[in-house]
DNA sequence: CAACTGCACAACTGTTTGCCTGTGGTATCC
DNA sequence: GGATACCACAGGCAAACAGTTGTGCAGTTG
């Protein structure tokens, strides 16, 4: 598979907040939701707040976090500001969790344990 | 790889929800410090909480969170509870944003542009 | 030039969440 | 039975964050 596995274990402490934000940075559906759309070619900030029913300053305020973050590109276009897909991986993350999400459905679907059973509850 | 790769584009809400929910687990450096701790071995409270200079308390509830995000097993093992990897899929995860963050601070490291430069900033 | 469109930035609000303190509950040892 | 060790839960406080409102700036059109 394609990844670096470039990283010893010990994990370094500003490694771990790199990662970490990183993981912040997906940790919103708002902006899954904008990666998502964003897969099916680059769009604008007017397309994505259409097709994502979210006001313009909300989308415009997440694609700066992505952008921030290095996962999508931003190109002038004239009147217009085009974004894309930066980083690709991010799919391959999101198919990860799909993986997991899935793995975790099927456990709690074939092991009925309704005392310690546990929907996928919220963080805290 | 031994990625899933069994979703369909149009991420439904509820997925859109889960996988945030998942990542949202990770977006946490105390949590990503467990987890790689825990790579070494199985480990007791007690021992992560001497491991990471954290509180007891706060380790347990870390921990609480981890397993109710299906990432990690709890055992009780006589007067200590062991807690373990149960998806070793995050390690994968983790590597990939690895390398993510490494191909970035590649870019920043080649194109320096001061004016631009964006540090790994918050969120927010 | 003036009006309009598309986008980004700043301030504010309500909610979430990380960490701490305090406490209860269970198992082990004397 | 009493003391101790290990762990989890609840409450409180401060910081972070998502979403809205308001506004400024750049590019286009008449």
């Amino acid at each position: 598979m394609a990844v670096a596995s470039a990283v010893d274990h010990p994990l370094s402490d500003p490694l771990i907040e790199l990662i970490a934000a990183r993981f912040r940075v997906l940790a919103e559906p708002m902006r899954i939701r904008i990666l998502d759309q964003l897969r099916s070619g680059d769009a604008t900030v007017s397309e994505l707040q259409e097709a994502l029913g979210a006001s313009q300053q909300n989308v415009s305020k997440h694609l700066g976090i992505l952008h921030g973050a290095g996962m999508v590109t931003r190109t002038k276009d004239g009147n217009h500001v085009r974004y894309a897909i930066a980083d690709e991986g991010v799919f391959e993350l999101c198919e990860q969790v799909c993986g997991g999400v899935r793995r975790q459905l099927d456990e709690l679907d074939s092991v009925v344990h309704p005392p310690s059973v546990e929907p996928p509850r919220a963080v805290q």
